[in-house]
DNA sequence: CGCCAATTTGACGAACTTCAAGGGTTGTGG
DNA sequence: CCACAACCCTTGAAGTTCGTCAAATTGGCG
């Protein structure tokens, strides 16, 4: 029927490898930061690395000397309760195209979560040495830098304001909704059809409901026409439904004006 | 009975008032950066203001031209829903002495949440223009600044986990956990005893309980012989099998080694 | 086809919310 | 000094949402 979209090819280029950061891995977040700093990047990174869907790239406590732009792909960051099973763990992120997947690395050393991509994905990486000469050299590109990171703090406040506020039908459609937004800038949502390469038990993970749960919520977004999630993509049939149901306003995500 | 320990006293310098910065200010968060960076700091101050109880700092959208390091007291940081009432707020963040309230407004320039503070309390005032010379001077203070903002992220993500993944009981303790380790930092906690300043009513919008459930996990709590949660303190009879309900880890704190 | 993982469904129970009423404390004014 | 009001906390009963368990179904892929 339709091509399998379950996740974002690595190499939509036609056969060119890609072997250096160029323009066109410039888009989402990191495209809205000063074509400046992202000349210093380009020269600024030490490799361009492929993940395996599901590989783990760091862990909680490791001590990081790089920072990673994810390029193509998605990847999760996610937290493991201290305690006995393993099982117990929440997504307390989602990482686009454009998104640094650690840059918060750089000034706390270590991480407080694992990191891991969620598909196949292709990251550059980033000596912190390199990153830091950046930020002597411009105090505005450091200014940036640490935005980008605030954004990403703005997220972690929205989610918690979901998980505390909204009920399990609402906060999968406001979880929907943002990632439509956060796609969007990346020019990954077509036809109202964006990627969403989770499963249900990654949707449980990231909305603190259960697997099955899950399943009951998108058959009742399905079922009243808002949107339909399944093959690792979700197409959006009535965005204003959508977005009403969830109350979604994207103004935490600091749109372009 | 006891000394009413419902806040933090404004001034128990014994009358001497405070019109300035000085060292005994620097506890908590901002007292694990340099003091070369603290000497900055002094300098940089052009205000120092006292705020009442409940007294709204800033909004939401609001563009910020200074940001706040909390002397004394406390604060909160709220999201509230772009729904129709009023009564849908999501409690984000709460700031002890030494926590810069809002140093995110320097990169982010308007918030996504509100601020206000939750007893009396003190603030010290940093003009934008004077934080970004000092980032200008010096990378590594860029960088602890941005290291205090990333502290408050790793507490987002903190919270984010207790509450998609524990129970109400666990998250309130976990809740309680926290502030005993962070305003230890600030010589808070005297014979096992932390202010603790919120209406049960306040600690639902922390964990996303209903005001009436809190009131039963405090009973809980406090039947267990695990804390005390009374009259603006909490009072922890056994620390151990609390931070064990919890499933307690301080790591997230970044703990000083 | 046949296997395996993911999703779906139903039945049941637990956790939590809502509604409503009562009680304790504090401050205020007669 | 007492009465009263306002606010917060507590308790009980009833209802709802969501979790758990278990079984069935779907869909991709060798």
């Amino acid at each position: 029927m339709r091509p399998s979209a379950a996740s974002i090819p690595p190499d939509s280029s036609g056969g060119l490898s890609v072997h250096a950061l160029d323009d066109r891995h410039r888009c989402g977040m990191v495209g809205r930061t000063d074509i400046a700093l992202w000349r210093r990047l380009e020269t600024a990174c030490s490799e361009i690395r492929d993940l395996k869907a599901r590989e783990t790239f760091s862990r909680a406590g490791d001590a990081l000397s790089h920072s990673a732009l994810l390029l193509e792909g998605m990847m999760v960051r996610y937290i493991t309760g201290s305690g006995h099973a393993g099982t117990d763990r929440a997504l307390v992120s989602i990482q686009a195209p454009g998104d640094f997947v650690d840059l918060h690395g750089l000034p706390l050393v270590y991480l407080d979560h694992d990191v891991a991509a969620l598909t196949q994905a292709r990251i550059a990486l980033f000596p912190h040495e390199a990153l830091r000469a950046i930020m002597a050299d411009s105090a505005e590109h450091a200014r940036q830098l640490w935005w980008l990171t605030m954004i990403d703090a703005a997220i972690h406040r929205h989610w918690l304001f979901r998980t505390n506020r909204l009920r399990a039908t609402a906060a999968v459609a406001d979880f929907i909704c943002e990632l439509d937004v956060r796609l969007s800038a990346c020019g990954l949502v077509l036809d109202d059809r964006l990627p969403l390469p989770l499963l249900q038990s990654d949707l449980a993970e990231v909305t603190g409901l259960s697997t099955v749960h899950v399943s009951r919520v998108c058959k009742e977004l399905r079922e009243a026409g808002l949107c339909t999630v399944r093959n690792g993509s979700a197409q959006i049939h009535d965005r204003g439904r959508l977005r009403r149901l969830a109350g979604f306003d994207d103004r935490y995500l600091y749109p372009p004006v």
